[in-house]
Parts: C-alpha cells; sequence; structure tokens
DNA sequence: CCAGCCTGTGTTATATAGTAACCGAACCAG
DNA sequence: CTGGTTCGGTTACTATATAACACAGGCTGG
C-alpha cells in the first residue's frame, strides 16, 4: 500500500496538480502561499510515508541553508491552518491531505482517518463519514460539541496480510 | 468537567479500587507490579487531568529521590502495555484507564475514545462501539486489519458550552 | 552450590520534537 | 516617509523520549 491503492495524491503527476490545488485554494481564501510553504508542501507531497518535521528541515536545507526547526515549523502551522497537510499524532509525523489534491472546495475540516500499517508503515487517509457520525453522536450524547478530530488506527494493510501468511 | 460530571475512575475511594482492579488484573496476567509500577500508576490516578511523563516524573521524585526520564517511561510502557492506563497522543500525557477500574476480564484493548475539551482541558474516557464498528468496517473496506486505535476529539464539554453563552 | 539467564531498576548521555523571543526585510496604507 | 503587518532568519531554549551500559536479585539447570 505503499504507493498502491493509495489516494491520488501519491502519483507522480497527483502532485504538480496538488501544488496547483493548493495555489488555487490559498488564491480564494486570501492566504499567501509564499516560496518556503511550497517548497515544504511540495517535500510533503514527494513523501510517500509521513515525514518528522527535523525530517523535512533536513531535506529543506538542501534548498534554503539557512534553515532551522521554526522555519519549518511556521511553514507546517500555515499548511496545516489551510488544510493542506495533515499531522499524525502517533508519529509526530506529517503528510498531504488527499482531499486537498482535488479542488474540490473544502479540503479544510473534511473528516479524515488514518490507517497505519505496523509492518510496512505505510499510511493511507480515508474519509469516512460513518465515522464522524458515530464519533458526533457519542459525543453528543455526553453533552460534547465536536471540533477537530484525530483518528489513528495502527494495524495491517492488505498488501502485508497478503504476503505474510501468519494470521496472528 | 474538570472534576465535574467525569468517569468514574476521579472518585476518591475509585482510585484505590482502580490499584486493587490493576493489581488483580497484573496477578492473572502473570505481570509484576512492582513498587515503582505502582506508584506511577497512583500518581496516574490521583490526577484529574492527563499527565506528562516529566509532571509524573516531578511527583515520583517525591517518593524517589533518584528517579530520571528511563525510570518513569519503563513504568508507563509497562502500564500501557498492561492497559492500565493510556496515553493521550495529542497531549503526550498519560491517563488512566476508566475500564480498567473495574476488574472487569478485559480492560486491555478496549475500544476508547477522549474527549477533550479546549476550553477547560477536561478529558474524559468514552467506549463507544459504534465508533468502533465505523472504524473497523472502514478500515475492512480497503483491506485494512485493525489492531489499536486512537480516536480523540477535540471540542467544548458540556459544562463550558453552558458557562459560555456564544455558541461560535 | 554456583554459573548463567532473565527481569527490573539505576545512571549517564543523547536524540527527537517543539517554542520563545528578538530582529530585519518587504510590502502596503495613509 | 512613517507606521503597521506579514514573513522569515537567527539564537536560544524547553519538552518529550530513548539508547546504552551497569548492577542487583531471583530463578533454574547442572
Amino acid at each position: 500500500m505503499t504507493t498502491g491503492q493509495g489516494s491520488a495524491a501519491e502519483m507522480p503527476e497527483g502532485r504538480a496538480q496538488a501544488l496547483a490545488a493548493a495555489e488555487a485554494r490559498c488564491l480564494r481564501a486570501g492566504a499567501q502561499l509564499t516560496e518556503l510553504r511550497r517548497q515544504v508542501l511540495a517535500l510533503v507531497l514527494e513523501a510517500e510515508q509521513p515525514l518528522g518535521a527535523y525530517a523535512l528541515l533536513d531535506k529543506l536545507k538542501a534548498q534554503r541553508p539557512g534553515a532551522a526547526p521554526p522555519t519549518v515549523y511556521r511553514a507546517l502551522d500555515f499548511l496545516l491552518e489551510h488544510g493542506l497537510i495533515h499531522k499524525v499524532e502517533r508519529l509526530n509525523a506529517f503528510v498531504g491531505c488527499a482531499e486537498a489534491t482535488h479542488d474540490h472546495g473544502r479540503a479544510h475540516d473534511h473528516p479524515h482517518q488514518f490507517l497505519i500499517c505496523g509492518d510496512c508503515g505505510a499510511t493511507v487517509e480515508i474519509s469516512d463519514t460513518a465515522v464522524a457520525h458515530a464519533l458526533a453522536d457519542a459525543a453528543a450524547r455526553v453533552g460534547f460539541r465536536v471540533g477537530n478530530a484525530t483518528v489513528e488506527v495502527e494495524g495491517r494493510c492488505a498488501a502485508c496480510t497478503a504476503q505474510v501468511p501468519e494470521r496472528a
């Protein structure tokens, strides 16, 4: 699943498309997708796996030798705010938002969940509304108003399940 | 909700009960709930809010002056493995498992979700099977076998919603 | 008995993740 | 050209987590 059945954002042409979509989205939002931010977004999109801030920093240094932690974190904050990337809390790492690839209006605040394969590390984003609804219902039952939800599942992806006969 | 309507695990007598239940569970599992581990568990249970590892370390030092980060982390790892506590990824903090309070057999691996109030910081654990099922279904749809799930919702708790008239 | 192993913990050092605070450049508005 | 605002550079620091080695105690098999 590393590249397999994943979301469209993982295809090579998908990256250019995603960058263009990000551009368009920022324009509409009146936000500035500056060179730095575009570089960081490109690095996140290039990676097939979630990337930590310091891994991004290392890569960024190739283009921007003076880069330091705040450089990356500020760009990441911007990209997160604008729904162009997500943070995977369990990995302290960042991935491109699968929805943002398409310029489908709202990419921002869409429900999303991550499936993280414990074997190969592949992380895929899904956007299941049933999960979101179940969660909202459960929260409402105790009077809790839902804001942002983090849903991350560790397990085994289809490819790894197929490869390893053991059904442990 | 800081102390308010929370789960049973927050009641004073609940802590002793939880410790006893933990003891029993470890006995059955053949695991050693040593003095150190019991101390750390007690500290987690005493707190009404999720506590970071270093906050726990500070408290632990009162009883165990030589304590260092590995001291706490090793105990936390044990407690996590045995389902006696959970980690709240969004807060990098730890809370007692609400299910573990009762000696109801499986406390381990039970579905759980956290509702985190952005206003007052109160964090409550719920155990909603509909959410777990929706998640398992969504994962199965892409051939993913679910292991451990992290579900954490930021939002506003009932008490804070009631206090503040603004419906923002 | 005691050698060897395993588990738990102490201890030191270091790795990784994230932020605070201050500065200056570029831009735009009055 | 002053004064705000946004962006990014720079330094220093805080917070979170782990690696690696040392040692003590309880086993177990010989």
